[in-house]
RNA sequence: GGCCACGUGGCGGAGUGGUGACGCAGCGGACUGCAAAUCCGCGUACCCCGGUUCAAUUCCGGGCGUGGCCUCCA
């Protein structure tokens, strides 16, 4: 069985053939590090950590390069740090830091290599060189603007031709235009933004440009897999080919373009409007992270999914019981059908339910290669009010009173434990363990 | 307005031109002092209307609904 990916170059899944199975190459559009990440922002961070671990498993470890970036300059970044009043060097180095820690409590694998858009701007200049030389891009008033009429199947990506996009858009194009299309490559910075010295001034550059000039320092003109949010679809990825076939001679920039759904939140389309902008942050106030990770992973990555409190407490209560099922194993073993499931275009729901009647030994490697540990101890750390002493020295009391058949007193401990959200268990074996409930 | 996804049982969620995945919840039983946990067993579905077909949840067309993109966005 072969590794199937859908390209949404094609719109089909396709047989995964790398370039060079010595070195497997993927890019992963990061984040854009001016608050904290929410939960949207996990999806494909989860979604591409299991395709990279999958990758490791088929290739070899030393054989997969994964490339995933983060976006230090952007005028959302500039806007945020003069509303806080801090640098905005403070504010990315920040933001960078709150998001490796939240993804790590997710269970994600740092990728080969992160770079950073302001320690590329050097790379960024000389592609924004290339592509003048080559006709693609031209000057105007302190700017440098992609010509989008200079590369015919410019739209290909996305499925729509200029002529479409030029009939939807709903923003007045700049008088420096050639093409109301024509996108944004470099721009001057004024004295209080900040920006760099370039042939055409001082000035930053253009969101698209970053991934184009550091996917190509890092993975070459012409990779294996480029992956990112649907939404990025147009204009973002739909720019990055411009710009990097436009630099590289045509050569195609990714083979495979994959692309996660979007989530919503307990039936509503996030939004800061509506107030229900979930961050990581807070989910993992109330769950360990595992959770949160299962929970992505219930749903194929290209569907919509619903996020739900409902969802969480279900992913917790499978989630522990593999966890216990999977523990003190010696020899995990890769089950057939389970990994077919994941060459499937990484049916994680399929793959799951071959978990579902897995004996132990499958459970576990099953788990491992999903990215979870195996054998999650009960997390009790979030409640810290609970003393553990003091839970154990009620379970020893209420033995002693069912011993001597004070039931009585039997179930008074163990109705003075629940009030306070413990839920005791007594197992085959005859000893009692707790967990805190929900 | 233009382009594009999705619509499966109480809930989540795969998949398939013809035998009702799987999980959660629920119900019954075993176990238990009683419960919980665990184990065994059980039920209910394919948005609507046409079409193609011996046969459609699955293919095609239309409708409705939800969401995405077209502007920063995972």
């Amino acid at each position: 069985m072969t590794l199937r990916l859908h390209n949404t170059l094609s719109r089909t899944k396709e047989d995964f053939v790398p370039l060079d199975p010595a070195n497997v190459r993927m890019y992963v559009c990061g984040p854009t590090v001016y608050d904290f990440a929410h939960i949207g922002n996990a999806r494909p961070v989860i979604v591409f950590d299991v395709l990279f671990r999958l990758l490791r498993h088929l290739y070899g470890p030393e054989h997969v390069t994964y490339v995933r970036n983060i976006t230090d300059v952007d005028d959302k970044i500039n806007a945020r740090a003069a509303e806080e009043g801090v640098s905005i060097r403070d504010l990315t180095e920040r933001t960078a830091w709150q998001f490796h820690e939240d993804i790590a409590a997710l269970g994600v694998l740092p990728p080969t290599v992160e770079p950073r858009a302001t320690e590329h701007i050097a790379e960024m200049i000389a592609m924004i060189e290339q592509l003048i030389a080559a006709g693609h891009a031209y000057a105007a008033e302190g700017h440098v603007l992609y010509d989008v009429s200079s590369k015919p199947d410019y739209g290909k990506l996305a499925r729509r031709s200029l002529d479409e996009m030029i009939a939807g858009a709903r923003v007045d194009p700049a008088p420096y235009k050639k093409n109301p299309m024509d996108f944004v490559l470099w721009k001057p910075s004024d004295a209080a933004t900040p920006g760099w010295e370039s042939p055409w001034g001082r000035g930053r550059p253009g969101w698209h440009l970053e991934c184009s000039a550091m996917s190509g320092k890092y993975l070459g003109e012409t990779f294996d897999i480029h992956g990112g949010g649907i939404d990025l679809v147009f204009p973002h990825h739909e720019n990055e080919i411009a710009q990097s076939e436009g630099a590289h001679h045509d050569h195609p920039l990714a083979r495979y373009w994959l692309h996660n759904g979007h989530l919503q939140v307990e039936g509503a389309k996030m939004s800061k409007s509506l107030g229900n902008f979930v961050t990581i942050r807070e989910l993992l106030k109330d769950w360990p992270g595992e959770v949160l990770r299962f929970n992505m992973l219930r749903t194929h990555y290209r569907q919509p999914l619903d996020w739900t409190m409902a969802g969480l407490k279900e992913s917790e209560t499978v989630l522990d019981r593999w966890a216990k099922n999977a523990e003190g194993v010696i020899e995990p073993v890769l089950e057939k059908n389970f990994l077919n499931a994941l060459y499937d275009d990484l049916n994680t729901p399929l793959a799951m339910r071959y978990l579902h009647q897995a004996p132990a030994e499958e459970l576990s490697a099953g788990l491992t290669l999903l990215g979870f540990s195996g054998n999650r101890p009960m997390d009790k750390s979030l409640r810290s009010d609970i003393e553990e002493a003091w839970v154990t020295v009620q379970i020893a009391a209420r033995a002693a009173a069912k011993k001597a058949k004070n039931f009585a007193e039997a179930d008074r401990i163990r109705n003075e434990l629940d009030a306070k959200g413990i839920v005791l268990k007594d197992n085959k074996d005859g000893t009692t363990t707790w967990e805190v409930k929900r």
